[in-house]
DNA sequence: AACATATAGGACTATTTTAGTCATATATAG
DNA sequence: CTATATATGACTAAAATAGTCCTATATGTT
């Protein structure tokens, strides 16, 4: 029922939270989960797939913790997405497993190809640095249009 | 993971067997149950929700089964989505369980709002004679742009 | 009227997916 | 040396989804 999981919530504010600190010193996963009503354990677990996906850097140790890889203008939505969740896909068949026997020549496959181009799309085009309340620079970037594929 | 559960796909096989039959007798639930390789008591509860959503009309007894109660043109991807699964929503937030409490003014959701009206939108403007492949017109819709809303 | 075929639908079970916890190991600043 | 912090595999719990079972009701045909 939910395109983002819950987990993936959970993930977005912890990186928005880093996004706040970004230049500064590491922020500790403690710190993360105390502001942002995760628990602990599972904070974890969140930030370690957010680093093996490259978006943040671990520093072990006391004054350790967590900081964002790049600068938030640099990290999409999309990217933050599927180090938590994997690829987004629309259904079964878009994943590749369960698929039909006749999905060539799939009318109703070939629709949904296109939705879901559109929707990576559209994350893909929102940065880090939009999504924070910290924000120091505003800007507008370009409208992206998604396209209907026909 | 999936936007479209497994169900929905069954479901939209199903709707799409009887779009190609669509002015013709009903067909039975046991019939679209063989030729789309579903289960037939869970096609049975598919074809259920699908008529209390109004897409379908049923006819008890022999010679009985289910007619689409529009032309195909009429019924969008939309409509079946949502009679199966209930409404589409990025996340619990927007679904509006398990809100968080500062909501307002967050400019994640924000985002996630616009991408959701975005996919809506999509779904809404595929129709059933689109997707089958038995379609008996064939004629160039105008390519729907999906705005992003910033 | 009897029968066969077909939908109607509540209750239940099973499966799968997702979330969350536990326990332990490793790194490092002070 | 110790306190603090990340790293990670194994496991359990919870939630969502899929699927089955059983019985009732409607209706065309003989």
């Amino acid at each position: 029922m939910d395109v983002l999981r819950r987990n993936t919530d959970y993930a977005l504010r912890a990186i928005v939270n880093l996004t706040a600190h970004y230049g500064n010193e590491p922020v500790s996963t403690r710190a993360i989960a105390v502001e942002e009503d995760i628990s602990y354990q599972l904070a974890c677990k969140l930030m370690q797939k957010l680093q093996k996906a490259g978006l943040v850097k671990s520093c072990m140790g006391p004054k350790g913790g967590f900081q964002l890889t790049r600068e938030p203008a640099m990290i999409s939505l999309i990217e933050v997405v599927e180090a938590i969740q994997g690829p987004i896909s629309l259904n079964r068949c878009l994943l590749g497993v369960d698929a039909c026997t006749k999905q060539k020549g799939c009318s109703v496959r070939a629709k949904l190809v296109g939705l879901q181009e559109s929707i990576s799309g559209y994350l893909t085009g929102i940065t880090l640095d939009e999504l924070s309340n910290h924000r120091r620079t505003k800007r507008n970037k370009n409208v992206r249009n998604l396209k209907r594929s026909n």
